[in-house]
DNA sequence: ATTCGATTCCCAACTAGTGGAAGTCTGGCA
DNA sequence: TGCCAGACTTCCACTAGTTGGGAATCGAAT
């Protein structure tokens, strides 16, 4: 293995379950040395890509995620969707989520936490089961067909007894999707847990991915909230249409 | 320059005002050769952690953000901050932001985006000018002394005619908001702009930051709106005082 | 069609990374 | 308080991997 290679698999060895890890997690995680490991943590650390903690183990520095916000795949219209994400939270307090599509899967680009704490089934940055939640139902129904092939290549894992895992059930509930454009799972994931979910369009018409709404079950009636969750979709997707990419303002800008 | 730093000094490359770069863009950056710099970013390329644009240039991945949003720094409040944000967003839909510490500057880490839209002077995962900014003012006034050797270092940029740019005054301005918790800054860095923050401490008292609203001059008073701010400083610090760092939940995690 | 800058590919030279082993630190336990 | 085991850090002779000039190719602009 190269040494890029080796730089950048001590950073794959992070993930959200396992966000802060000691030398020798890291080691036995990539296989790696421990010397070796030691080296290259080191070199990783003065330039501030990883951090230790208070106990000492090593987590992601702020001088990565800093470099990581630049991403046009997270970020590129926050600006611009972000407001409608704020109304719709405003409306109904309750968690408020932006699924973004990236390499086959949805990745949870944006959150906004409602007060009454629904369970959510992933964090920030975190991605989703394209069989078992409503955003990757509206993946499944508006995304690219390759989709298809990660729900035929793999079993459908039942997270809970809820979960989908009968393929032909899938596609009939993706269909329906399709037709109405709204998404609606409960306890697929989650038990307690209802969501949401409609569709977002770019520029082009290209699917972007879907907005959703994220509820405790018993404690709302979804075909109430659907309509908001849909005239969410549809206004970030006009939005998005009138493209344009605006001029960024940059004011801290100095010299040159 | 050993390998490890060119690969980190590409990323490096790569800012907020240059999210995007050419292949010879990032060589005269940092300095590499052409070939040594096509066969770095070949290899990050594969990796996810930059990907080509529509222009083919090339921009930071979607990868990175993925482990960017693990940084501690960053986020490990969030679940926690958040619900705060947004209570004083839904109480005045001005654009409230959340900047941290980081060695020696204010790091933005939270942005919600009032509908009036007032000029912002900057994103997400930028950093704040310490004397020309009313996070930066609350950093000085509460943050760690070493803050002002930078002062002291560094000529005070003036960004508009409103800027601090006399040491004297900033010391008093920066007691005042010792004194109140409350930091009130008017066309500092964009004409337009009034900002308002208050500091937020996490547990056992530590400085961690600033919460902030910001507003176009002349649509707002900052007089009524300071309170709102300040409680919102005072309801988080509580939140993080009562630390406990809570056991993550984590269904998606299968297996193991 | 032509030009020129940007990108991609190649390979012999050689430097920078390797990793086993030995030494040091740390904190849990008696 | 002192001991021990596991985790971390340092060292250095060896060699595998990186280097980068140059030449070929691409492609956008004229």
């Amino acid at each position: 293995m190269a040494l890029q290679e080796r730089v950048l698999s001590v950073l794959g060895a992070f993930n959200a379950d396992r966000p802060s890890l000691s030398l020798s997690d890291i080691a036995a995680i990539t296989g790696l040395p421990v010397s070796t490991t030691h080296r290259l943590v080191a070199n990783l650390v003065s330039w501030g890509a990883l951090e230790r903690d208070e106990r000492r183990r090593y987590v992601i520095g702020l001088r990565l995620w800093e470099i990581g916000v630049l991403s046009p795949r997270a970020y590129r219209y926050r600006s611009r969707i972000l407001p409608f994400l704020e109304e719709l939270f405003v409306a109904t307090r309750e968690h408020v989520v932006l699924t973004a599509l990236h390499d086959g899967e949805g990745i949870m680009v944006e959150q906004l936490l409602g007060r009454r704490g629904a369970r959510l089934a992933a964090g920030l940055g975190e991605r989703l089961p394209l069989h078992a939640s409503s955003p990757g139902h509206v993946f499944l129904a508006f995304g690219p067909p390759e989709l298809w092939e990660v729900i035929e290549a793999e079993p459908l894992h039942a997270y809970t007894p809820r979960t989908i895992t009968d393929r032909d059930e899938l596609r009939r509930v993706v269909r329906d999707v399709r037709r109405t454009s709204i998404s609606l799972s409960e306890g697929a994931i989650v038990t307690s847990t209802v969501s949401i979910s409609a569709p977002v369009f770019a520029h082009r018409g290209e699917f972007y991915g879907a907005v959703s709404l994220v509820a405790t079950i018993g404690t709302v009636d979804p075909n109430v909230l659907a309509p908001s969750v849909l005239r969410a979709s549809r206004l970030i997707s006009a939005a998005l249409l009138t493209a344009g990419e605006e001029p960024p303002f940059r004011p801290l800008r100095r010299g040159v």
